[in-house]
DNA sequence: TAGATTGTTAATCGATTAACAATC
DNA sequence: TAGATTGTTAATCGATTAACAATC
């Protein structure tokens, strides 16, 4: 069996969105060439990426909507809520705290930290705590996944708090690319990197057509 | 000439954020193994990468800062205010518009746009415009470049509306995956899926060592 | 059976890396 | 010159895709 990639992951995250918009239109089975165009990709690459999870169809049956959806349920985590932390309650993070998606998909931000005593609350359906307070509190929780959206300066110490206190998984959102190790992933969004992205094809675009 | 793809435009952003760093040490010069180091990637592949834009060093003097700062910026699109519209003002979009970090970067949302009245304001740093001034408003200001931050049923319409605009290229936060077009860029970032992979690997991670 | 789709292998494609000649 | 680093080629690696036997 191989080991799945980022990209590979990112992909039966698709699937699975597929799948259900899919089972709202009342599908009972679907073939992975639906699938492939559902997600913008080839249908060999579904049955591939299946195959690496031994997700099995039938020859000539293709897959049962509901059999596929419980088993990347259970792949994606989607099976239990899943608890995480935040760390800074400022721009960004205020906007995830009260992010409906997150809710929808199962997904439970347990806590908020935060330095700014102004922002503390235990009243409040998610409780804004002090630093001083994350590491008992993800301990306590057993809470293995945490979301940092602190200034860039702050990022690295978050990270290595939250890691002392048993955190495996990291969203970044500081603008500072903070580094992978063995014990803990680690995935970073740079809003303006992803800018700068689009920035560079679109003049690209424009200096290749005229 | 390779065309580049987006992860080397990816890489090209953060060395021009380490570059910024070590010009802040009073760096002159840097060396491929440097930048390597600090955007985690090999000194071979920051050449390669630097090679595809022409960008040269000198044979045993490494590459100069300044010099180097300047012709990724130039690429990148920093020597220039980039304006950008934003539609949604919701969640996220609220917490975009406000986001530091574009102004520090150069880029400016020069509006945004929504239905629900009541956000509506003229007044602001940043107006908020009702959906149908979007159009005849992206063209007066010749603005090229988007964010999607609306629900995801909503999606796909904005997409259409920004493009009849001559909007080239988007960033989309809405939870679907909006497909790129030969006349448009896109971006997806779907904030439940990016935690999603997180929680994979950190699952993965605990049943591999027990 | 005839037709259609999976599961998997082999071929292809592209990106990364190692290595080294050029050269400062 | 001796030593160090670039720029680039060739080798490697890994991911995607095409193709087709298995089979329902």
């Amino acid at each position: 069996m191989n080991i799945p990639n980022r990209t590979c992951i990112m992909r039966l995250s698709r699937y699975r969105n597929a799948i259900i918009r899919l089972k709202a239109l009342n599908f009972v089975r679907v073939f992975s060439d639906n699938l492939a165009d559902a997600a913008s990709v080839t249908a060999a690459q579904v049955r591939k990426d299946f195959s690496v999870f031994g997700i099995a169809g039938h020859r000539r049956g293709g897959y049962q909507v509901d059999d596929l959806l419980s088993q990347l349920n259970k792949i994606l985590g989607k099976d239990q809520i899943q608890e995480i932390v935040l760390v800074g309650v400022g721009n960004i993070g205020k906007a995830l705290l009260h992010y409906p998606g997150f809710e929808k998909s199962g997904i439970r931000i347990a806590a908020g930290f935060d330095v700014d005593p102004t922002k503390y609350s235990t009243h409040e359906s998610i409780p804004i705590l002090p630093p001083e307070k994350m590491h008992d509190y993800i301990l306590a929780k057993n809470i293995k996944i945490g979301i940092i959206a602190v200034p860039d300066y702050a990022a690295q110490q978050v990270l290595e708090l939250m890691k002392s206190a048993g955190i495996k998984g990291v969203l970044n959102f500081a603008p500072i690319c903070l580094r992978e190790s063995a014990d803990c992933v680690i995935n970073n969004i740079n809003l303006v990197t992803e800018l700068e992205n689009i920035i560079y094809f679109v003049k690209a675009g424009e200096s290749a057509q005229g």
